[in-house]
RNA sequence: GCCCGGAUGGUGAAAUCGGUAGACACAAGGGACUUAAAAUCCCUCGGCCUAUGGCCAUGCGGGUUCGAUUCCCGCUCCGGGCACCA
């Protein structure tokens, strides 16, 4: 053993063992139990960042972990290929985006293998193979044939300079990003992924997965967000006298020419219905189309709505604006007219397209309402309150918002008043009895709705999987027969503005598969979300080329954990259930669930800087460009400054990701590991610095030393059993709480970087241990043999060397995980804290197995007490056993 | 704007079920060793005061409790997501 800790050696050293031995590779074995330790594959962008060591790092710890523990495991890695980043680089660089991809993962995957991953690197995938693909157009012509996929239209960010359809990402400021120009919403047709036919199940079996995070959960719940409520219909002529719906008898129209006898709209506060002042529709709503012949006011202001992205945080910060069609429909109950207003802040894709607004109870309807003039009424006051205080004269039917309704607008639940019969009930029983009522008047009916929408996957981009659809004048859309997959994406190609399939004949012409006519292949490609939904299923038999997923896939699921950033808690692991219970549905697997249970590791996040060239647009610095001069940032090439942007997760279109091939470089990988898991707790975000590397380094450092002197003075037998010294036996029970601890904080808690400091606090105890005896020395023996096996999962390669060291022939991956030895942990004496009102004021030393009284008589008899009681006698003594007395005076 | 998180010393953090606030580290300061440097080892290290003691202190303001970093209510700021970044 060498005397000094050479990473540069050791390290490549197991990874090279690991690797020609196949240590990691994964067999299915039914005699054993599995554990399958999945972490979110990356996308290929060229490095990787911290927050990919993080991920890896954690899900390794696992990995190594549990195969200690006896369980088979399976840790595969791969590439989700397709996506936007390799088309904008191939622009930039002038290559071809598979080119571009492919360079980056053989990059990246010698850093993974730098990181000494305990990766079967045999089951290696890339999204962008057609060997991978092929399965996902098979699905998609099942699912297509099932009726789980089709076409409608669908509104997208359109760049009228460039002609092209933009991503959300693409947008800055209501611009394109290259073309500067006013970004506009246009209608295109796009394939669609039915999710809502599963939003009830997606929703139960959230309540099911006890391994999953409250707040992901919590987020998958408000995103699919059910929501009880009514549809409610206004007529758009009055009601004759004598009663009866408006509009009933009248002819129905063809669709789309005549304008529809009611308005509909759906609420989930039905119980406001009296206050309504105003209805509010979509710019695209037919209403307001009709509304807009001839009134050139209103199609320019229909024609501004058309501006801007299509993103909803975009949507809901803009300025409310809408104007007054001029029309009105008839309320339900009172068969008073209610004007019809467009409001920008309507959208067509949601429900009906159109809101019932009562500015008395929500917010931004009164807001509208304050800012163009309309009618609050106010009709719900809260439960308990008399009636009589928001029935004064003042404030009912109130013209505006004023200084008379400071209570406006009231949004909670309460009691109805001025709401003819349903005065005084209550909201939850006047929306029960109105819905009934207006399922009389055949004007609407309770209804159950979900925020959920059916999940586009339509993209008018080169870079992803082909939609294998064919287009024929006779047939229609024809999915494309099983026996021509996959359609494969030509990948030596030029990139400019727009898809280069597109303008690709050899791609697209082709013959209905079904009349064998001339047709014309879809030039659309899939949304990458649809490959990253299934890869974790077909890691489980990657060689299959005659199967999308096989028996394997039923040994190995679900994923007993599954590690990624929190940033995914919603779209992709809503995606991903989504998928696992159509491949279900399809019979490829029988499990309900893809993912057993789940660490969202907390994002690594760094400062982000940038300058903005003469067009307005920003160039973004990497972090690792810049210095700090007299607290001023500057760039380190000309030392002039830059702006900063504050902190973000690292991104390649922030340029904010710091490269760990440095830190890998110049401390090894152990340290980088041990490192990051020593940092924080892996759900906590973590903004990027270096500084205490050091200090990870030197820890290793002292392990080393530490080993190396005690094989220099003679390995023996670990303790078995038999008289130790106090200090040694006292040694012995901090080892064997350290043990307790550690397996707790790595399998339950999931907390490394308190693993690590117990490991830490007891390697300073075992320095200070002194005795060279042979019982304290077989003491020392076994305390290094478990804590090298237990750093072993987070600093593999240093730990493998130390153990052959400590036990020659050991294999470190083949050990068990140390267990801990309860008689170890029996304690004569206990401390327990004194408090006087709830203060610290001393300690007491009693006996482990002291009796309540016994306790409570020495905490009062004690000086510190004493003092502090000041002659007053105790109110009340209250004692926590094995924690504190506190006496109440 | 809506949904979900977070905030504790100079810094990263710990306190696991309401019971010792600051474990373990980093940085800093002091010392030992050395011709010197690096490395290593030892000590100090939340603030204030009338200092062997005491008071204050976990983003801010309230509340519950014998006792609150932890629970409840109301804010502020920061991060993530918002359906075409992945």
């Amino acid at each position: 053993m060498d005397a000094h800790y050479h990473p540069e050696i050791i390290e490549p050293e197991a990874q090279q063992h690991w690797e020609e031995k196949q240590i990691f590779r994964a067999v299915e074995d039914p005699a054993r139990p599995k554990y399958y330790c999945l972490s979110m594959f990356p996308y290929p962008s060229g490095k990787l960042h911290m927050g990919h060591v993080r991920n890896y790092t954690i899900g390794d710890v696992l990995a190594r972990y549990h195969r200690m523990k006896g369980f088979n495991v399976l840790q595969p890695m791969g590439w989700d290929a397709f996506g936007l980043p390799a088309e904008n680089a191939a622009i930039a660089n002038d290559v071809a985006p598979a080119g571009w991809t492919y360079a980056n993962i053989d990059y990246m995957r010698g850093q993974l293998k730098r990181l000494g991953l305990a990766i079967d690197w045999s089951r290696e995938l890339a999204t962008c193979k057609p060997d991978y693909y092929r399965w996902e157009q098979w699905l998609f012509t099942r699912l297509f044939e099932k009726g789980l996929i089709y076409k409608k239209m669908a509104t997208v960010n359109w760049d009228p300079a460039d002609c092209t359809v933009l991503a959300n990402e693409q947008v800055i400021d209501g611009r394109g990003w290259r073309s500067g120009a006013l970004v506009e919403k246009r209608d295109i047709p796009m394939y669609f992924f039915r999710i809502t036919a599963y939003a009830e199940e997606l929703l139960a079996e959230l309540d099911h997965l006890p391994g999953w995070p409250e707040r992901v959960k919590t987020m998958q719940r408000n995103w699919i967000g059910k929501s009880f409520g009514v549809e409610i219909h206004f007529p758009l002529l009055p009601s004759p006298p004598g009663g009866g719906a408006g509009g009933e008898g009248r002819q129905q129209g063809e669709p789309g020419f005549e304008p529809p006898s009611v308005l509909k709209v759906f609420t989930t506060r039905a119980d406001t219905l009296f206050g309504v002042t105003y209805v509010a529709v979509a710019a695209e709503h037919p209403l307001a189309r009709q509304a807009a012949e001839g009134n050139p006011e209103l199609t320019a202001f229909i024609d501004e709505c058309k501006q801007g992205s299509v993103a909803e945080a975009d949507l809901a910060t803009m300025e409310k604006k809408g104007m007054d069609t001029g029309l009105v429909v008839y309320h339900p109950f009172t068969n008073e007219p209610v004007p019809v207003w467009v409001a920008n802040y309507v959208l067509m894709g949601y429900g009906e397209g159109a809101v019932m607004a009562v500015p008395a109870h929500d917010e931004r309807d009164f807001a509208f309402a304050e800012k163009y003039g309309l009618p609050v009424r106010a009709v719900i006051r809260p439960e308990g309150e008399a009636s009589g205080v928001r029935r004064d004269a003042d404030e009912r039917d109130a013209p505006h918002a004023s200084p008379l309704t400071p209570h406006l607008p009231y949004i909670e639940h309460g009691v109805l008043f001025d709401s003819g019969d349903f005065s005084g009930r209550t909201s939850a029983e006047a929306i029960d009895a109105m819905a009934l009522v207006l399922k009389n008047l055949g004007l609407g009916e309770k209804r159950t709705t979900f925020r959920l929408r059916d999940w586009g996957i339509s993209r008018q981009r080169y870079w992803g999987c082909p939609i294998p659809i064919i287009h024929c004048p006779t047939c229609g859309d024809v999915p494309v027969p099983d026996e021509q997959l996959p359609v494969v994406l030509p990948e030596d190609v030029k990139i400019d503005v727009g898809s280069p399939i597109k303008k690709m004949p050899a791609f697209y012409q082709c013959a209905c598969p079904k009349c064998g006519g001339p047709a014309e292949r879809e030039t659309d490609t899939m949304d990458t979300f649809v490959e990253s939904s299934w890869y974790y299923a077909r890691y489980a038999c990657p060689d299959n080329a005659g199967a999308m997923l096989d028996e394997r896939a039923n040994y190995w699921l679900p994923v007993d954990q599954y590690i990624g950033g929190i940033e995914h808690a919603i779209l992709h692991l809503l995606y991903a259930r989504f998928f696992h219970k159509l491949m279900r549905d399809v019979g490829l697997v029988t499990s309900n669930e893809p993912f057993a249970n789940l660490l969202t590791q907390g994002m690594v996040i760094a400062d982000t800087y940038f300058r903005e060239a003469g067009d307005g647009k920003k160039q973004w610095i990497n972090p690792a460009d810049v210095e700090t001069k007299d607290g001023v940032a500057v760039l380190k090439a000309d030392g002039q400054p830059v702006r900063v942007g504050g902190a973000e997760k690292m991104s390649k279109s922030k340029n904010n990701g710091v490269d760990p091939q440095a830190l890998i470089d110049q401390y090894g990988a152990d340290t980088a590991r041990l490192f990051m898991m020593f940092a924080a707790p892996p759900e906590q975000s973590l903004e990027w610095s270096d500084a205490g590397v050091e200090g990870a380094n030197r820890f290793l450092r002292r392990l080393w030393k530490a080993v190396y002197e005690h094989v220099q003075a003679g390995i023996v037998q670990a303790y078995a059993g038999g008289e130790l010294p106090p200090p040694a036996r006292d040694f012995r029970r901090q080892l064997h709480q350290t043990i307790a601890k550690v397996s707790d904080d790595i399998e339950r808690r999931k907390q490394f970087n308190t693993a690590i400091a117990a490991i830490m606090e007891l390697m300073n105890a075992l320095t200070k241990l002194e005795g060279a005896d042979a019982a304290t020395r077989s003491v020392k023996q076994e305390a290094l043999e478990a804590v090298v096996l237990m750093l072993s999962p987070i600093v593999p390669h240093i730990c493998r060397t130390l153990i052959k060291a400590l036990k020659p022939g050991a294999c470190m991956v083949g050990s068990p995980w140390p267990a801990a030895d309860e008689s170890a942990l029996a304690r004569d004496e206990i401390e327990l804290m004194l408090q006087v009102n709830g203060k610290l004021r001393g300690k007491l030393r009693v006996s482990a197995d002291a009796a309540r009284e016994v306790i409570e008589a020495a905490a009062l008899a004690s000086p510190e007490v004493q003092k502090f009681m000041q002659g007053k006698p105790a109110k009340k003594v209250v004692v926590v056993p094995g924690r504190l007395v506190n006496v109440v005076v």
